[in-house]
DNA sequence: CGCCAGGTTGATTTCGCTCAAGCAATGTGG
DNA sequence: CCACATTGCTTGAGCGAAATCAACCTGGCG
């Protein structure tokens, strides 16, 4: 477990919120959340819960990053999505009243609060519009979950870190000073890896390949590209309509 | 499109939608449900909506089967789900507001009836109770897909057919006068295939196999098992924690 | 300095795909 | 009623992408 923190009631700060299902909360709604939000710090690889634990709340990712991964028992695990500033945590098993599916594993040092399901299921019950809310946000999971899953048996491996990459870009890319574009890659290789869905042998004989062929340059958890053209390029030959990848 | 039926009202009949979430609708909402339905019958073969539709309503199951899949431009396509009685069909585009994310093919002589937005805005603004019902529809088909996604990265071709049998077992399944297990498929091969992630011959060469081993006995859509045990055996490799197949 | 986790590389195997043919059941038109 | 297409399924041969097994780097840290 993580040890208490952010008692002064900043866990749901409104810079935050905008972005996020909570928006459609009003002030003293949002006062109240923070006043029984209970919050916690993690380090990198401790685990804020369990596979098929029972499931008594959401937590709200303040700040850090946190893998989702299914492992079963052969050690196998597959990193499902990355939490993040802003994302909540379990909210889907708690709407769907179901057990955790998932393991959630800090990457990085983070920050979360957790809202008890009795706490959850009055603010629900007082504002309609935050269903709705999380009602879009599960359709919108859920077409990603089938684009992803479509992917995955669909793309070879080239196709489908080329197009991990593209995603990455959007929140982890900058552009440096001599005009070539950076991602700083957040996570390890075994854990890319993962995302992917193949073996870390694989994704490193991959990257090779496709360093050998210019498309890239890696460096640990630096990737420059000239452009994201190239990366593109190598979707292509698949792409049959248009993937919303150019941000 | 399918031709008009069912004008007696009888789109929402009550013994189908006590499983359903509208459950939760009273008498008198129903009936209007029923009053404002449009109802069609449609033959194999024909399509409901198609991928990239605007989705400008729901569909509900009164009678039938039908094929949810995605198609891409190479003609490739993967049956996503089967839609039965009592299945609401493209909720969640209607929720979440975007376009149909599928296609619709009607497998097996099929009675649907359609529900405008506008009229279902209604519905769910009178009711409350319906929009958190289908809240946690969305949620529970989310954890769905991601055990499937799961599965099919993770488990080899024998495994995902041991699976998806076990699965059809629970709708389709009965226990015949000699004691042993039969289940009536409702699909073809292709279909199959589709559903498990696979190239057809790859399925038959596996359906042999499963033969050759004494696991099941297939002819034509009909399966018969002398028991599921050996079924769940063909799992037990990748066995984690339990499957929730034991009905 | 030596250890160790994370990452890379190499050799080999395997699983499922592709391409191609065959077969049985059903339909169709002369 | 027969010749011939069509459709759904099965089988075979060969191939290739990624997994597996195993060794070997490399860099950070006690």
């Amino acid at each position: 477990m993580g040890t208490p923190a952010c008692q002064n009631n900043l866990c749901f700060p409104e810079h935050l919120m905008g972005a996020t299902e909570w928006r459609v909360l009003d002030k003293k709604e949002l006062d109240w959340l923070n006043s029984i939000a209970v919050c916690s710090s993690y380090d990198p690889g401790q685990y804020i819960f369990y596979e098929d634990d029972e499931c008594d709340g959401i937590h709200f990712v303040c700040k850090g990053l946190i893998g989702v991964r299914k492992i079963d028992a052969s050690g196998d695990s597959v990193l499902i999505r990355l939490a993040e500033e802003g994302d909540p945590l379990g909210y889907w098993p708690f709407l769907a009243e179901e057990r955790h599916y998932s393991t959630a594993e800090v990457l990085q040092p983070t920050q979360v609060c957790f809202i008890k399901s009795e706490y959850l299921r009055q603010v629900f019950e007082r504002n309609h519009a935050l269903s709705l809310e999380f009602l879009r946000r599960a359709s919108h999971d859920l077409g990603e979950a089938h684009e992803r899953f479509h992917q995955t048996v669909t793309l070879n491996l080239r196709a489908r870190l080329a197009h991990f990459l593209l995603l990455m870009k959007k929140r982890y890319g900058r552009v440096t000073e001599d005009g070539t574009l950076l991602i700083e890659l957040p996570i390890s290789r075994r854990d890319m890896a993962e995302m992917i869905g193949v073996r870390s042998e694989s994704l490193s004989r991959t990257i090779r390949q496709m360093t050998d062929d210019g498309v890239l340059t890696f460096s640990g958890h630096r990737v420059w590209l000239d452009t994201a053209d190239r990366l593109i390029g190598e979707l292509e030959p698949h792409l049959n309509r248009q993937f919303p990848l150019n941000k």
